[in-house]
DNA sequence: TTTCGCTTCCATCATTTGATGGACACTCTA
DNA sequence: TAGAGTGTCCATCAAATGATGGAAGCGAAA
């Protein structure tokens, strides 16, 4: 038996496809009491009642998207693991740069929604625990920032937690930093990554050589 | 002649500065939408007329709000140039990031409401210009990423937001990563401190030796 | 054709929320 | 003391918003 999200998510075109595509994207980019059920029934061309048809009250469709993109993510960063398995570290981290950015800047409600989920309060109890956790730490693990089994340390995890934050940045914020930076959105999205890269990977090429440790920066 | 925000930024303790202190807060846990005037006025003991007395509507409370916050960042930008002028880059770093967050933890509604402005759009039209793209070529310029006069390259600029962008976001995701981590808040704040000096400074001092450039990670 | 189940929409409700009018209290000044 | 000015609250409004009931459409099965 499937969950009304796994068959909204097998068939796109149904209606419940179609209502859960739109309300990824307007909730991502107005946040959870930004948007209403309404703007979803119209973007979609319905009427405001099939949309509480399908997928009941609002804070469960909000839900469904919450967990739709996170399966989303889940999946495109255990394809990008595949690929990049067994490279040198300054590699794994170029590729996996620049596939997630790639991939970002194609469903940006991905990042907006992830970033709300960090950053936003929100008036109404979720009963939603989100495996967030776990996939940070598998990240740590496939990096080589500490051993391949047992309990990622909190520095490790806060290494790549930076990484993650500073990808969505940029993706979330296109619309107030290409503007600002008066970039075409090809060069916006080629000056993310060479930016990324430039900062992220020396940092963690210099971790490898000999292990300093984490006390080089500490006052 | 003073501004309403002029006011109540110098009486903290009057009604205005009361409140705006408090719409700070508030607007930057829930954001514009997930704000309702009531929350503010109940917040600050008050009746919900009497805010509206002192603020009008809920979008100019919001724009001076805004504006506070971005002057208070300003402020604290510039007394840390003071404090990093004429000292060595990797310093520099350490000492900004130091003392930004510092600053932001004990006012984390700061980088709360600045995200907000980067990442989340509003149901109702601003006329409110943000002076960020300044602030961002003044730091750019304090780092030597450019000439002191003149224009500053984009890609400085996406340096600057880079750093901005992450110190920001481990402010205002506190209470979603801290118990991600099961760290205590200083642990935490300490965590986030080394971890953003480890990461942004070997980048800076790469770029600095012999300057090798933009296209080094570039495909 | 009839019937049944699924889907959609119209009309409507109850609550929330932004916003205002007017009464009341307080202070200062003439 | 009378009156103006200021600040606060109660009562209330109008619109937005979340949510639902019930009728109607539609296709498949009987």
């Amino acid at each position: 038996m499937l969950t009304v999200l796994e068959k909204a998510r097998k068939d796109p075109d149904s209606m419940k496809g179609r209502i859960l595509k739109v309300a990824r994207r307007i909730f991502g980019e107005y946040g959870f009491h930004g948007t209403t059920t309404r703007m979803i029934a119209q973007e979609v061309g319905i009427d405001i009642s099939t949309l509480y048809y399908h997928w009941g009250e609002k804070g469960e469709l909000y839900e469904a998207v919450i967990l739709d993109i996170n399966e989303d993510l889940r999946r495109k960063l255990s394809e990008v693991e595949q690929v990049i398995h067994g490279r040198p570290l300054a590699e794994r981290m170029s590729i996996s740069i620049d596939m997630m950015t790639d991939y970002l800047f194609e469903c940006p409600e991905i990042s907006n929604i992830v970033l709300f989920q960090y950053f936003g309060k929100t008036r109404y109890r979720s009963s939603l625990d989100i495996q967030v956790p776990e996939l940070i730490s598998d990240i740590a693990r496939s990096m080589n920032l500490c051993g391949r089994r047992g309990k990622v340390p909190a520095a490790a995890r806060m290494k790549v937690l930076t990484i993650m934050n500073a990808i969505h940045s940029f993706i979330s914020g296109e619309n107030f930093f290409r503007p600002m930076l008066n970039l075409g959105r090809k060069e916006y999205i080629q000056l993310v990554k060479m930016t990324l890269k430039h900062i992220l990977i020396p940092a963690f090429e210099r971790g490898q050589e000999g292990s300093p440790g984490e006390g080089e920066y500490a006052l």
